[in-house]
DNA sequence: CAGTAACCTCTCGACGATCGAGATAATCGA
DNA sequence: TCGATTATCTCGATCGTCGAGAGGTTACTG
């Protein structure tokens, strides 16, 4: 009976969701941080990767914090010595942001090490497989992505 | 090439934490809580579909609090009418939790109805095809479980 | 059945993360 | 040059969480 399977695979997307939390949980408590400046670090990581070097006003906007809220977050990682302040050459009004290298190697290692070991445990699925999960996860995306933006609870 | 199939499920699989958080906040945003409170609430759910009632000390381990601030969550909860206390008649020192009737039908609408529309489009899937995707997301959460419960960042 | 240990929840005071409002400084456009 | 705009920071307030400890309840033990 496929319908339940399916609701058997809700279940397991749940606790993959609770798992995939305490990955951000887990990294902050061995290194004293809250989620938010894990969150925040991950950001830059990501800017980092994408060759941008990211300013203070975005990095709000990608953690949803405002700007008090940045001002006192980056000074959290800066006093710790994760993140330097630099200001912008070509526009002064801005801070951009980078990682120090202790905190780039140790975000790449929790979080490449996690990357790395998924890609290994996919090792024993064929092509096919993985195209059937890929379609899989792409379509409960898109569900779960239009429940976001969806009317307030509209059937 | 496998390898680079593997990276970008690794990816997809983020997008879909974010947006599976997202669907806790929205509840919240739209309930006037916070990511706590409808933590605290889905537990008392999920303990009520099993036939459980909560404690105030069990909602505390379920979510993570300390009971001086499972107290406040309730205080919270109890006066915007979500929550009822009643002292357990076999254990006076209990108090035990229960939904109130609207919050239920609140929650049971909102993620009652992901969950319909998740299960929905896995009706285009074969059964096969939920195996394969049910195998991969066991794994994928035993990589993750033991990767949170694993060494301080060893390799 | 008395006394004590263990348990469950609550109160209190403190701390930290976040915010809104407004200040400061730099850039852009006319 | 001057006003409008942009980017960040400062300040004071609010809220969620915690540690320590109090108060009441149950279980154990002799």
């Amino acid at each position: 009976m496929s319908h339940e399977s399916a609701r058997e695979l809700a279940l397991l997307l749940r606790r993959l969701n609770v798992e995939l939390d305490a990955v951000t949980t887990r990294f902050a408590d061995l290194h004293g941080l809250n989620r938010t400046d894990v969150r925040a670090l991950v950001a830059v990581m990501d800017a980092a990767r994408r060759g941008e070097a990211l300013t203070a006003g975005r990095l709000g906007e990608a953690v949803d914090l405002r700007s008090a809220s940045v001002t006192a977050l980056v000074d959290r990682l800066e006093k710790v010595g994760h993140l330097r302040r630099t200001r912008d050459a070509e526009d002064r009004r801005r801070v951009v942001l980078e990682m120090s290298e202790t905190a780039l190697a140790a975000g790449g290692e929790h979080f490449g090490g996690l990357a790395r070991d998924l890609t290994g445990a996919m090792e024993g699925y064929t092509d096919d497989e993985l195209a059937v999960v890929r379609r899989w996860l792409e379509d409960m995306t898109a569900v779960i992505t239009r429940h976001n933006r969806a009317e307030p609870d509209g059937a």
